[in-house]
RNA sequence: GGACCUUUAGCUCAGUUGGUUAGAGCGUUUCGUUGACAUCGAAAAGGUCACUGGUUCGAGUCCAGUAAGGUCCA
């Protein structure tokens, strides 16, 4: 065995043990016949996308599960991949092409994706490989692709199938138009942002009545040519007589009519408001109730088009307004402009503002949405935490159908074929179910020549919404039976932020519902039972990490720096369940330190006595010696099984920083603070030597095992150093974590008052230590004490005299009667005088013990009152109440103590 | 406008069904290197638990309201 190095230095034991997991094909998660499945589905990172630190908090976390699982017996899966990202990805390899100045028109569609492909094979999925650097045991075996041939062909078989069933049509209906990226957006795809502006007052004249105006307030006058009425409330009174009448449209002069219509808000500006119906979707309505012909005054890339008349026609949308304004202004129809502050929306990807634009699109109507709501109203899915599950309703009792088509290229071609010469621009709903003018399937027509292929491709969540079955083989029968779907369907966990409930953790749901297994129970078709959410990670300032800000450090440097168990422990330990995170480096710095207290606490033990048997957890407790425990082993064992169930706790309730401070606390303070000093002591003797070394073997094999689901690397490591694994076998996959109480207990009885034993000696070790700092004594310093106490704390004292010579830093303690001349405090174990060379001064130690008489008697006041109330002592649990009476003896034992001490000093 | 979250030490945050004198890490101050660890140890200072009421023998914790900040939806 070679002996474990001063630091812990992580790069060669993550590379080595990383290597080691995927050779032995540790990750893989197969059906297997007595374990129970535990599955978990990553949420698939965009195929462009790098490693920020939101990645970092949530694929930790499922890693900690999966190794978790792992650990407890179960068959465990954790499935990787990747989307297509249809924007993200086309917008890369446009930008790419750009540089030789061509647009994908130049190549056409079918180059254009050839291209999009190479580009994948080359750099997509970078994400995957930094995966790995973090630990991640997914089994990378089973990677998939949401444009995999076999995906792909999921994808489409929704398509037509929800087809048939009539979820799905096509209409011209107002969408959110990205100018940028040429393509409808759906609701979820679009950014509210507030931005500055202005309020532009416009008056419009009234045509019978020259001189007289209507005055209208309009953020967006570059619109006005596309104004076809003005609309007021039909009860507004202001206003009840020019219903009917028309006034001049100021800009591309025109008649328009007033008319009436309920949707106008009384309140709101003027009361009166210009209905353009291709350019916002509250005005389409209205102009759909009047039956008004819309005039779109804009073309695809957001410049204005002719129909904006000349003096607007050809301008970039921005520009437009500009100029719209000052052709309103040299018109004398602009009244004001005001400085104004709007909801503007913007597109997700593109981050420019969307137009709200009349297009032909594909739409789905949701299946199974109130299936959907029973799945989590009900608890069939827990969301942790729990108030999620509010936001998620509340969408599904407000749903609206989903914009499914894009018009891109880069995605799943929606499988749509129009017969020749048909215009699509006149598709009726009849139409629709029409197989001489549409053709709907998989396959395609039997005669390709007569038809045309649908150009638009599928929204990119409408394939990763499949994504918990589909990657398990769906719906392909031999695929699924060799990828184990009925096994490990439905899913256990999916880990996931709160900022896709309705892109994508609603859209499972009630994909899951629709197509696994038809007919069969709730909790059967669901494709997950537990969702996490985690919080969003946002930098110092509050802000959220964003590449645009730069305010995110990369992972990659993270985990050169502190360690990839360093950054892991410290991202956990900062995480708390439900709440936003504010990134602070030195915690992760705190998971570094953390390591390497680990590390070095394994090699003291490895320096302080030959290795014996770890060979296996009975070898282990077979070397116990019962007979030969003190305290200090009743205490640390007792703490051991507090952390330990503590742990298995957090694990239900899905606390992982919780988790992750238990152990922290146990190892660094009851562990490393106490129990490894006090061992110092007990190896020295021979006869306490091997039974103390078993404790810590015990204790630091406990610590392997419950932390290595969140540094899985330094455990690994370790666990081999110190023999805890058979040859060949690993930490990670061989070891059960079993129930280390019962085992315990079947060796020994733990005995539970010794804790509260050790926690007083604690106690006054601490108070003592204290006290020598006050006195000016340096803790190394070998100091004197003499104890003046009752027999039964002096048996305490003795017995454990060498250890706390140790702890307290003194070469004597010896039992005695105190000296007036020497400073002294009181512990619940007696009274403790400090000799030092330098004669106690009585005036200072008289002020000393005064105020710690005063600090006292406002606690006694305290309790004393709190006894005296007989509502208190007639109401409290008796349990309270012994507490309180307990306390009031000691405290009042205390100062007569302290007034004994004064009084000594004359 | 609706829903939800947050407010505890200088900073970032814990505080599980109400129960002694409210905790951690970092930061600050003092002291300390004789072999586990200076990526460390010992100790100290630092809090009217946002505010106002209420319930209770007892409230950081439960209830109502107020204020500030944040998120989502319209």
């Amino acid at each position: 065995m070679s002996s474990i190095t001063k630091s812990y230095e992580s790069r060669d034991v993550e590379n080595k043990w990383y290597a080691a997991w995927q050779q032995a094909g540790c990750f893989a998660g197969q059906p297997h016949p007595t374990r129970s499945p535990y599955c978990i589905m990553i949420p698939p990172p965009n195929v462009t996308g790098v490693l920020t630190m939101g990645h970092v908090l949530n694929n930790t976390i499922q890693d900690v599960l999966i190794r978790r699982a792992r650990l407890e017996g179960h068959e465990a899966l954790w499935l990787p991949g990747t989307d297509h990202a249809g924007i993200a990805t086309q917008t890369v390899v446009e930008r790419e092409l750009r540089k030789e100045k061509k647009t994908r028109h130049h190549l056409g569609r079918e180059k254009f994706l050839e291209k999009v492909w190479s580009w994948r094979e080359e750099k997509g999925g970078i994400i995957l490989k930094q995966l790995q650097a973090l630990g991640a045991s997914a089994d990378w075996s089973r990677t998939q692709f949401t444009m995999d041939p076999h995906y792909s062909s999921a994808v489409l078989k929704v398509f037509v199938d929800l087809f048939q069933k009539g979820h799905i049509y096509r209409g011209k209906r107002m969408v959110n138009w990205c100018p940028v990226s040429l393509t409808a957006l759906s609701d979820e795809e679009v950014i509210m942002k507030p931005v500055k502006g202005f309020m532009y007052h416009v008056r419009y004249e009234l045509v019978n009545q020259p001189g007289k105006f209507i005055e209208v307030k309009t953020t967006r006058p570059e619109t006005i040519p596309g104004d076809v009425a003005i609309a007021v409330h039909p009860d507004d009174p202001r206003y009840a007589a020019l219903v009917g009448q028309q006034v001049w449209r100021p800009l591309n002069r025109e008649k328009i009519t007033i008319i009436a219509d309920p949707a106008v808000d009384l309140q709101f500006g003027t009361g009166a408001l210009k209905i353009t119906p291709a350019h916002d979707k509250v005005d389409f309505e209205i102009g759909q109730r009047h039956q008004l012909t819309p005039i779109d005054v804009l073309n695809p890339d957001g410049t204005l088009n002719e129909l904006a008349g000349p003096g607007l026609a050809g301008l970039e949308r921005f520009a437009g307004r500009k100029q719209a304004v000052l052709l309103l202004q040299e018109a004398g129809a602009l009244v004001q402009e005001e400085p104004y502050e709007n909801n503007v929306g913007y597109s997700e990807r593109a981050d420019v503002p969307i137009e709200p634009r009349l297009t032909w699109q594909w739409w789905l109507r949701y299946p199974k949405v109130e299936e959907a709501k029973t799945a989590v109203r009900d608890g069939h899915i827990k969301f942790h935490p729990e108030r999620w599950s509010k936001v998620y309703l509340h969408w599904l009792e407000n749903i609206q159908d989903w914009c499914i088509s894009r018009q891109l290229w880069w995605g799943h071609r929606i499988p749509v074929w129009y017969a020749k010469g048909f215009d699509k621009e006149k598709l009726t709903a009849a139409d629709l179910n029409d197989p001489t003018k549409v053709h709907v399937s998989l396959t395609g027509p039997v005669d390709p020549a007569n038809w045309v292929q649908e150009d638009d491709v599928l929204d990119t969540w409408a394939s990763s919404w499949l994504w918990p079955f589909a990657t398990l083989g769906w719906p392909d029968g031999a695929a699924m039976k060799s990828a184990g779907y009925d096994y490990f369907y439905p899913t256990t966990t999916l880990v996931t932020g709160p900022d896709i409930i309705f892109f994508w953790v609603a859209r499972m749901i009630m994909a899951g519902l629709e197509f696994v297994r038809p007919g069969e129970s709730l909790e059967r078709r669901i494709p997950f039972k537990h969702v996490y959410f985690t919080g969003i990670i946002r930098d110092q300032q509050g802000r959220k990490m964003s590449k645009s800000l730069g305010n995110s450090p990369d992972p990659l440097d993270l985990i050169a720096k502190y360690g990839a168990d360093g950054l892991r422990f410290g991202i956990i330990s900062i995480a708390p369940q439900g709440q936003d995170i504010r990134f602070q480096e030195d915690r992760i710095e705190l998971g570094k330190n953390f390591c390497n207290k680990l590390w070095n606490a394994c090699r003291f033990r490895q320096m302080s006595g030959a290795m014996a048997d770890n060979s296996s957890i009975g070898a282990v407790l077979a070397r116990l010696e019962p007979a030969k425990f003190d305290a200090d082993d009743h205490a640390i064992l007792d703490r051991l099984f507090a952390t330990t169930h503590e742990v298995d706790r957090c694990f239900i309730a899905f606390e992982f920083s919780a988790a992750v401070q238990a152990l922290y606390g146990f190892f660094w303070n009851d562990f490393c603070d106490w129990y490894v000093e006090v061992s110092k002591t007990k190896l020295q003797i021979p006869t306490t030597k091997d039974n103390c070394l078993a404790i810590q073997d015990l204790v630091l094999r406990q610590m392997l095992l419950l932390l290595h689901p969140f540094t899985p690397f330094i455990t690994e490591e370790l666990w081999q150093q110190l023999g805890y694994g058979a040859a060949g076998t690993f930490l990670m996959r061989d070891t059960p974590l079993g129930n280390l109480p019962e085992l315990v207990g079947q060796t020994l009885q733990l005995d539970t008052a010794a804790a509260t034993q050790i926690g007083q000696l604690k106690a006054v070790v601490s108070q003592v230590r204290a006290f020598k700092a006050e006195q000016g004594e340096a803790a190394s310093k070998v100091s004197e004490f003499i104890v003046e106490t009752t027999d039964t704390h002096w048996a305490v004292l003795e017995v454990n005299l060498g250890k706390l010579l140790r702890m307290m830093g003194a070469s004597s303690i010896v039992r005695g009667a105190m000296s007036a001349a020497a400073p002294a405090i009181v512990t619940n174990y007696g009274s403790w005088n400090l000799l030092k060379q330098l004669k106690g001064d009585p005036v200072a130690e008289k002020a000393r013990l005064i105020k710690e008489l005063g600090s006292l008697a406002k606690h006694i006041a305290g309790t004393t009152a709190r006894l005296a109330n007989e509502a208190f002592v007639s109401k409290a649990p008796p349990a309270v109440l012994d507490g309180a009476r307990q306390q009031l003896a000691e405290q009042k034992a205390k100062e007569a103590e302290l007034e004994r001490l004064l009084k000594a000093l004359g």
